[in-house]
DNA sequence: GCCATGTGGTCTAATTTTGTCCAAAAGTAA
DNA sequence: TTACTTTTGGACAAAATTAGACCACATGGC
């Protein structure tokens, strides 16, 4: 059985991942090569990666790219969702529109 | 039984809005006090309406309001999906992670 | 006290997005 | 064909949003 997967927001889990390899904000900040401050923000969710950053911080880490872009991606949703006071059937919904808007996309 | 809901994207709903009642871009644009051509740029989802204008056309075409800003709700978080290039299960993670936030916005 | 670490505010620059204007295309009817 | 209405699409300025930098301050350990 694989790991179970927690779901936290993505800041939390950039946190843990820098805090499991005991490395400071300094540290992981000068390697990656962004202001200490930046790097806080994005661990509070004040600030929003780019994907530069992610792919970054994925090889430092060592962890897959697309899982943390994926991790960061699902993040931008739920606090659209959040912030627009949103049912969550609207995922639902979005499911549905993607099919859809994959076969018109083709259909030209 | 209720009507079959069909999942378009957000312009091409309101377009059929629009073409149900019989008016033109200009007619619907003068009475929201928009331009004619950001009008017909929303419809193609060339740009995306602001939540007044949701309110405005859910008024003039007498459809819920609500339901409007999650038709484009749900439209913004498919092409997200599309855009990306992102697995659907994103989906699923998204919906874990609103709970998780809501419950931690709570505890504090 | 000192030093390392993390926080939080303010600001600028860059990027993105909206909304307007106008010309041209497409459709319709005479 | 011509005249007219409707829709499209490009270009661009204005507005809004956002990242990223800088710095002072807080916190915590030694």
């Amino acid at each position: 059985m694989a790991s179970v997967k927690k779901y936290t927001s993505f800041g939390e889990h950039l946190r843990t991942l820098r805090e499991d390899a005991g490395q400071t904000l300094k540290t992981v900040a000068e390697k990656i090569n962004i202001d200490i401050s930046l790097l806080a923000k994005i661990e509070r969710n004040e600030r929003q990666p780019t994907k530069q950053l992610i792919k970054q911080v994925a090889t430092f880490f060592q962890v897959d790219e697309k899982e943390l872009q994926n991790e960061f991606l699902s993040d931008q949703i739920a606090y659209k969702i959040l912030d627009e006071e949103a049912d969550l059937n609207i995922l639902k919904v979005a499911e549905k529109k993607v099919s859809y808007l994959k076969t018109k996309k083709n259909a030209d």
